[in-house]
DNA sequence: AGTAGTTTTTGATCCATATCAAATAATCGC
DNA sequence: GCGATTATTTGATATGGATCAAAAACTACT
């Protein structure tokens, strides 16, 4: 029962049971793959067919406004990371996707999680249950954004990214809270 | 086949086909509710225990900080409105929800849609699809706040709210936006 | 219709944070 | 390990929007 796709299957188990028949599925369908720290997982040119679960590493989904990058989420490992509206709705989006670090994920194309879906409801469920969290997330985020001091944002910050939190450059903290790097650096030094 | 609850069933065929079964369940168990003008919908003090279907009306999503109430979104005719971690994971939470205009909803309660999800695969997907709508929402809200400025911010929220924004009055653009009522007066009459 | 309450506008001032500039520190490739 | 690139810190200045205050314009209730 043992499986390259371990902490893969856990992550699921969390939300569904796992039906041997999707597990073997998901054993067919999902490929290993890793990325030097910064390489592309995805690349804003092209649509984004491919979702990466994280086994290990830490990557950094981010966008070009006036020649700089920046931040718009990170994920580390046991998340999911893709280019939202262009997986989901097979069109061009304007985020890229990048390693912070070594990173290996399991690997699953657009396509085979269609398959997915249509063959095994539960995987609906899945989606319900996790996409349900994401919004939680999404909400307090925007709330700690408005009428929040700089101070503020990034004390935030650093309580939900408690454990990536020093793995990650000043720059792209910055940018993800949408404060100059500057800013933050004098926030940080003053205490 | 013609139901009061026609206009819900619409919508949900947009994502899901309706079976006959669902479609009796749904009769069975949505209530139609009214509420006037400055009524609550939903009350923070309580954990949140109904979903509404608006056919017909506005309200507000809002909670208090420092004494003044933060509108943290609008819901208008055929949109879904709770107070979600309240009503998702059944605990208290900050919002309240108000009406802003004389309000027509379908009400489902919280069990009643455990039993739905519980027995009609479908709803979850119904239930995927559209969080990955709202998805897409919220992440153009969170650009769409940082690095922009106040009249950006405006400008944007107008485009998306583009059909409701003149039922609105301005303090709750205002604190919806992250911006004083005073700043946004101004933006409105230089131009 | 008239008064009280609420919402919006307008004005004056102030401050947090952006911007610009340059020095220092860290990281990377050879 | 050493220069080159990149990231961070520090300083000086500018500014968008907050805050405070009060007038004007709406709304609603009796």
């Amino acid at each position: 029962m043992s499986s390259t796709l371990n902490p893969l299957f856990q992550h699921f188990e969390t939300y569904i049971p796992l039906s041997t028949p999707l597990r073997q599925e998901l054993e067919s369908r999902i490929r290993i793959r890793s990325f030097k720290k910064g390489q592309l997982l995805h690349d804003a040119k092209y649509v984004c067919s491919e979702s990466h679960f994280i086994q290990k590493g830490l990557v950094r989904v981010f966008f070009e406004k006036d020649g700089k990058e920046i931040s718009e989420y990170f994920s580390a490992e046991g998340e999911w990371v893709n280019s939202p509206r262009s997986f989901m709705q097979q069109q061009q989006d304007i985020y890229s996707i990048d390693a912070l670090e070594d990173t290996d994920t399991y690997c699953l194309q657009v396509r085979d999680l269609i398959y997915l879906f249509d063959h095994f409801p539960e995987m609906d469920r899945y989606s319900r249950l996790t996409m349900g969290i994401l919004f939680g997330h999404f909400m307090e985020r925007i709330t700690s954004m408005r009428f929040t001091t700089a101070k503020e944002k990034y004390e935030h910050f650093r309580s939900v990214y408690h454990d990536i939190c020093h793995r990650l450059p000043l720059g792209m903290i910055a940018s993800y809270l949408g404060i100059t790097q500057e800013t933050l650096s004098r926030i940080r030094a003053e205490k």
